[in-house]
RNA sequence: GGAGAGUUGCCCGAGCGGCCAAAGGGAGCAGACUGUAAAUCUGCCGGCUAAUGCCUACGGAGGUUCGAAUCCUCCACUCUCCA
């Protein structure tokens, strides 16, 4: 029970949840975890993890975990113009999402002991009448009491109807699957709320609800979402995962290590009285923070790698050990603004030459201050280095070897 | 159904006939400083151009005017109040 309430924000109830630990024990039967999964973002980011790691304690304790993918409403899309988010999606790309999503969520679950499940199965069944009826069990300023329609309202945001139905097909969810726990970010606190009190207007014994807290972005202020482009996501080469973790504020870093890591008992506590009582670096704090994430999603190896990649770039300002070659056939020179586009680095002209004005811009290690070089077509490796971190092994000149 | 308010660049938001490629903020990018931190400071931040300049842009389509983001008409969308 301590494990279980470890990290987490809301749990309706406590009292609830020993008793249904208690009768799952005795009965021998598992408890039905469920979590929603929105079809439409089938990338799991380090913000995902805070709940599944959550999911994977329950697992451990030998319940069964159900993964409910929201078809149904992904199938009908979002019209409301505030959200173009979430574009209509066909069966097929929905499966496809799906299968990308438990491939990533079974690096940290057991696939075992997980189940799937399309809410169309259930919602197909119901009907016109049925969601009507639905409807009916809830009233609408109850709704408002959602805090994201609240703020909508007040500021004079629409709100389609449809939106109030989600939480009510959610909630149904749990009706189908007579769920015995639901979990979710805090974000997902009033939505599963509503699933007990439908719950119970069915007859059942309603869920108990857990939310974990959100993972605040790599920028220290918003919510990691991928929207946001302020992610972590758990398939990115470890060298980018290493490197994120790094640009993290000294300040947000603790917040990640207590949601993103499997520390022991006053582990988190006694690093960050080292480093406030100034006998560790934070960065120090910070590196082990970094491999242990890394390793977590690859291995040890990788993270000592990357590792010792990041501190020879950014410390050591080396060279990254793979520069993408970029090769221009051709028998003139380059312009320098031309290469700088050609490599992707700069999306117009004008952006090239903003660069090269600001002094980003550097040829095997000289920086470029006119905007009109050109790169002789000697066939000779050049490093073009953009910004701090944007590398690129430029060639220009006919290929000989080709004999073109 | 009636009355009113609104739609501006990636986002928020000022502008209310010429001085508007459009204030200010945020995001982003670059430089300085660093621990590639964060914070801070400086610069840039529609496209083409060495530069002058030109082109494209203020929901959409027309119109008035020497000249419109700004005025008029219609259309679309959002919000508020009344029914």
């Amino acid at each position: 029970m301590d494990l279980l309430r470890q990290g987490v924000v809301d749990l309706v109830s406590e009292k609830e949840l020993v008793a249904k630990l208690e009768g799952s024990l005795q009965r021998g039967t598992p408890l039905v975890v469920k979590v929603g999964f929105d079809p439409s973002a089938p990338d799991i980011h380090l913000g995902h993890t805070v709940v599944i790691r959550k999911m994977k304690q329950f697992q451990d304790l030998g319940h069964e975990v159900v993964f409910v993918v929201g078809d149904f409403t992904g199938m009908i899309g979002d019209p409301s113009g505030r959200s173009k988010t979430r574009p209509q999606l066909t069966p097929e790309e929905i499966k496809a999402n799906a299968d990308t999503y438990r491939r990533q969520a079974f690096r940290i679950l057991d696939a075992e002991r997980s189940r799937t499940e399309f809410n169309s199965k259930w919602l197909n069944e119901l009907g016109a009448p049925g969601i009507i009826r639905l409807a009916a069990k809830y009233t609408v300023a109850r709704m408002m009491e959602r805090d994201d329609f609240k703020k909508r309202y007040e500021s004079q945001q629409p709100i389609a109807i449809h939106e109030f139905l989600y939480p009510l097909v959610q909630a149904y969810d749990s009706v189908a699957l007579a769920a015995d726990v639901e979990m979710g970010g805090t974000d997902q606190l009033f939505n599963l709320l509503v699933g007990r009190d439908i719950m119970r207007e069915h007859g059942l014994e309603p869920q108990v609800v857990i939310t974990m807290p959100l993972l605040v972005g790599t920028d220290g202020v918003d919510k990691m979402s991928k929207s946001l482009g302020n992610y972590i996501a758990i398939e990115d080469p470890s060298n980018e995962m290493y490197g994120k973790v790094m640009s993290l504020s000294d300040d947000t870093m603790w917040t990640y290590w207590h949601l993103c890591t499997s520390p022991k008992e006053g582990e988190i506590d006694a690093l960050r009285a080292d480093v406030g009582g100034g006998s560790l670096h934070p960065k120090t704090v910070k590196q082990r923070l970094a491999r242990t994430i890394v390793a977590d999603y690859y291995d040890d190896e990788s993270a000592a790698a990357a590792e010792a990649e990041f501190e020879r770039v950014f410390a050591a300002h080396q060279l990254p050990s793979d520069v993408p070659e970029h090769r221009v056939e051709a028998a003139d020179a380059l312009w320098i603004v031309k290469a700088i586009r050609d490599c992707g680095f700069a999306s117009s002209n004008g952006e090239a030459r903003r660069l090269i004005k600001q002094g980003a811009v550097s040829l095997d290690g000289e920086r470029v201050g006119d905007e009109s070089a050109q790169v002789p077509p000697d066939g000779v490796e050049r490093v073009l280095k953009v910004g701090k971190r944007r590398f690129a092994r430029l060639v220009v000149g006919l290929d000989r070897h080709g004999g073109g």
